[in-house]
DNA sequence: CCCTGATTCGC
DNA sequence: GCGAATCAGG
C-alpha cells in the first residue's frame, strides 16, 4: 500500500486519539501494525509515552544483539529527548481479566456488576477470543464491539456470557 | 498466549 | 521510504 497524505493523516489522528498500532492497522487497512509503527517514527511523531500504560521503556537494546552487525563502528546511543505532553490517552485501552472462577470455600452470592469496561473495537478487530457482544446501533455511528477476552470457548466475555446464555434452570429451580 | 511499541535491516 | 522479523515487556 501506498502511503497516502490522507491515509498518513488518517494515521496521525488515529494515533493522536491514543489508539494502537494494531487498531490503526485494522482501520487503515492494507498494512500491518509494524508498518504503523514504522510509519509514526518516520513521521517523527511522539511515541507513547512510558506514562503507565504497558509498552515502551525500551531500555536501548544492547543485550545480545539480534542479528549480527554487519559493521560494527556504528552506535546507536540516541538521547531523545521526549517531552510528550498527554497524560492519558482519550481511549485508554484497559485489559483486565475479570476472573469467574469460584474456588474458596466461601459461599456467598458472587455478582459480578462492574465489568462493563469494553474495548470499543470495531468489526474488523475482532479476533478468536475476544468478546463479540455489540453495543450500540450497528446503524449508528460509533457502534462498536465489546472487544475484552472471551477466553477461549465463549463467543463472549464473562459478563456478556452471563448476560447472553442466562440460566433457564433459575426459573424452574425457583419453586 | 494475548497484546503493546521499538529497533534493525534487507529490499 | 517501506515493512517483516525480531526484540523487550505488560
Amino acid at each position: 500500500m501506498n502511503w497516502t497524505d490522507e491515509r498518513v493523516e488518517r494515521l496521525k489522528k488515529l494515533w493522536a486519539d491514543g489508539l494502537s498500532a494494531s487498531q490503526i492497522a485494522a482501520q487503515l487497512g492494507g498494512v500491518s501494525r509494524n508498518a504503523v509503527i514504522c510509519k509514526v517514527h518516520r513521521l517523527n511523531l511522539p511515541g507513547r509515552a512510558k506514562s503507565g500504560g504497558q509498552a515502551s521503556v525500551r531500555t536501548k537494546r544492547t543485550t545480545t544483539a539480534p542479528r549480527a552487525p554487519a559493521y560494527a563502528g556504528r552506535t546507536a546511543t540516541q538521547t531523545t529527548t521526549r517531552t510528550v505532553s498527554r497524560s492519558s490517552g482519550s481511549a485508554q485501552l484497559k485489559q483486565d481479566l475479570d476472573v469467574v472462577a469460584v474456588e474458596d470455600v466461601d459461599t456467598r452470592p458472587i455478582e459480578d456488576v462492574v465489568v462493563p469496561i469494553s474495548r470499543r473495537l470495531t468489526l474488523v478487530e475482532l479476533s478468536e477470543r475476544t468478546c463479540k457482544w455489540p453495543i450500540g446501533d450497528p446503524l449508528q455511528e460509533g457502534f462498536h464491539f465489546c472487544g475484552n477476552d472471551s477466553g477461549e470457548a465463549s463467543p463472549y466475555c464473562g459478563y456478556h456470557a452471563k448476560l447472553a446464555f442466562q440460566p433457564t434452570n433459575e426459573r424452574k429451580r425457583a419453586r
